[in-house]
DNA sequence: CGTTGCGTTGAATAAGGTCAAATAGAGTGG
DNA sequence: CCACTCTATTTGACCTTATTCAACGCAACG
């Protein structure tokens, strides 16, 4: 058994890549899984790929061949009409799925761009099918993480469709810092890597509005902005502003 | 091989709802399965349900247990906020998968109610696991169904966060007059199964504006309107209407 | 030190929302 | 079949919110 271990150990390809050794495990696809099983996932996720601040990892109509788990940085998808109008669809952050909406129509629907310097697992989805079939658990893990992705859009849903601005805002830091805290991030202080026309364009505003919502939750003591540089002052003053009558 | 043929002709109930016999079996769960595959099938979906207008086949927090592949009739799926306000998360029509949602927590994140009588075939989850890890082609299929859901919500994000007044009334109703032309049903007249103030909540408009905008298409001559039976009179002129400038 | 991209702020405007009233149908019970 | 009720829809007048247009400030960078 010392061998094998052995092996193991100097193989730094292996080690560097592995989901085993990987931060994010209980996050990502992993999750749940045994020791034994995650050794499996080691031979589908054999490829990282490091992709720079304004690039993509994939582009609408693109031919779908993969899943990425973010590894590590900052991403948005984006959908763009005819006329050239586009939508950001999502922001994603270190051990995020994205690509499923490429599984449907073997292509790609939206393009995938990193807002920082960023790193992804790559998980060839022919091999993920396949392991998929022999680990129950993975079978279970993945349709979960569709599921969910299905859960958030209907909350993004809800938010263009019925949110004030004020409450859009206050809905889109909350889960920021949620979700920075779940990651282990400070939940009150932390930096936005998307510019305000991104926020905008996520939340169905114009910038200026974005602009001019974060200044008067400034006035108001919700929160501190400087640049990009946000700070939470009253968590429950922004949590009552959702659902609050026009005030 | 005569005996067990002769015992199925005899099986009404089977022959009732079996997906083998099943007239939406193009564009449901079968899609791509052989004839020997869909046997399969027909032990696994084996009760229908009738949900009566205004009924729901489940509602949020529920426990999830099974997914519903919508038989006949017509359904609406809501969130409900804490302050009361709801929102349309989308129209389901025959062939359409309800309760994706409740996979990723296993409950129920949104209401699935009928707007007609309608019948659902109920496809217990547990069952289609199994038999998706036996059956390669369904496991894709199910897996295509679920980011097909995610593209659709992309779909209608584009909608809610870009889009004027005009141009989600008219994007609406030309997916509509396509989702029953794929079923068989007329491009040009239908009768919607859904009110005013559904369609608004749906596209994030008030049914004020929803109503108006009915009006406008009909001066204009794009479609004919007598409260819920719609004619379009102009499906070009209605395609023009996205992406042009306000005039 | 000018350039460039991003962010803030103000004033005017337009799109859609709100409130209110009138109308039209659908369903019900006599 | 008719009167009645209830709900959905249409339309008008007015108002609020967010957008548009424009100017200016700031920080990063070559």
């Amino acid at each position: 058994m010392s061998a094998p271990k052995l092996a193991k150990v100097i193989d730094i390809h292996a080690l560097k890549n592995a989901c085993s050794n990987c931060s994010l495990r209980e996050m990502c696809l992993p999750t749940g899984l045994s020791a034994d099983e995650i050794e499996k996932l080691d031979q589908m996720v054999y490829t990282r790929k490091r992709v720079k601040r304004g690039d993509s990892v994939y582009r609408s109509e693109e031919k779908f061949g993969s899943l990425y788990a973010v590894r590590s940085g900052f991403f948005k998808t984006t959908l763009v009409m005819e006329d050239g109008r586009d939508q950001v669809t999502g922001f994603h952050m270190a051990g995020d799925m994205l690509g499923m909406d490429g599984i449907g129509a073997d292509q790609h629907s939206c393009n995938a761009v990193a807002l920082e310097d960023s790193e992804v697992c790559v998980i060839p989805y022919g091999r993920l099918e396949e392991l998929s079939r022999e680990i129950y658990v993975l079978q279970q893990h993945f349709h979960k993480v569709m599921s969910r992705e299905i859960v958030r859009e209907h909350g993004v849903m809800l938010l263009l469709g019925s949110m004030r601005a004020e409450e859009r805002l206050a809905a889109f830091l909350l889960n920021l810092s949620q979700r920075f805290t779940s990651r282990g991030y400070s939940p009150s202080e932390f930096n936005l890597r998307m510019t305000r026309e991104e926020i905008g364009s996520y939340l169905g505003l114009k910038l200026e509005t974005v602009s001019r919502t974060f200044s008067k939750f400034q006035e108001d003591g919700l929160i501190g902005v400087q640049q990009k540089f946000i700070r939470i002052l009253d968590s429950d003053g922004l949590k009552s502003v959702l659902g609050r009558d026009p005030s």
